[in-house]
DNA sequence: TGAAAACCCTGAAGTCGGTGTAGAGTCAAG
DNA sequence: CTTGACTCTACACCGACTTCAGGGTTTTCA
């Protein structure tokens, strides 16, 4: 199997295979005489498995870990749990501070329904003085945001 | 007023601002003899109005074309609205793949209810074996995520 | 008065999870 | 024998900052 096969039995582009085994989350692949990474079932479970988890938008990093876990035979596996709880937590915590936003935004817009000229815009007006409050959450996220 | 000020006053980092104004959101300070920026109430307000806005999620490209709208009189405000209506539906879409994120997350979750062996776990197994499906969002994010 | 702390400057690199490029080698089909 | 598809490495780029290195200036306090 080369990579072309595998990236697309994975729906992974090619570029982020190189990337993943880079960042070592998968082991470096045996080389053909050409050169060619060569990869077995094996490799396309393992990435099907960090795809999986970057669905759930878990972190490389969380999903090192998840991988050194599976990896490590006869260890229970309430680590494992934790991780996931606190992800979760990260996701919920991430959804209210979109919410209350989603609220603010359309407050925002309510007070432009028809086009004025710029200096009557409620939007840009509301904009400036609200500057002064700023109600909304500011700095460290853990999920990603709107774009 | 020094970029120290500016930066308390506005609950923004000093090397934000220094950010800023390379990147064109703010006008180049004048400079003092020594070579430090001088600040007026002006820049305060412009800085304000962009934290706002960045407090509300939107890029600074976003911002960028509402200071150029703001700045430009004598002109009608419906790209204002069309701009914040393209934001809103971002961050609404954001919260609808979040909350299904959830759904998996604490479904996956349920599967291992006590500590067991790592062979047992029924998160690990459900990765593993969900990964051929792939049920979730995948790619091209428009609000930031989890992280 | 003098030293230390706190501020300011520039320029560059690092963060995260990739994506895209340049320039070159390899391989199968027509 | 050439074309096109594939592969390789090494590097730059995205956003929105943050951090660092290595200096200069100002303020404070003993």
């Amino acid at each position: 199997m080369r990579i072309g096969d595998l990236a697309e039995s994975t729906g992974t582009a090619v570029e982020t295979i190189r990337f993943y085994e880079r960042e070592g989350l998968i082991p470096a692949a045996q080389r053909a005489d050409n050169n060619y990474r060569v990869y077995t079932a094996a490799h396309a479970e393992r990435l099907a498995f960090i795809r999986h988890c970057r669905n759930l938008d878990m972190t490389l990093d969380e999903i090192r870990t998840l991988l050194r876990l599976r990896d490590a035979p006869l260890q229970d596996c309430s680590e494992v749990n934790a991780l996931l709880d606190e992800h979760i937590g990260h996701v919920t915590h991430r959804i209210r501070e979109l919410r209350t936003l989603q609220k603010d935004l359309k407050a925002l817009r309510a007070r432009c329904g028809t086009p004025h000229a710029i200096e009557q815009c409620g939007i840009l007006n509301q904009l400036d003085t609200a500057a002064a409050q700023s109600t909304s959450a500011p700095p460290h996220r853990h999920i990603r945001g709107t774009h």
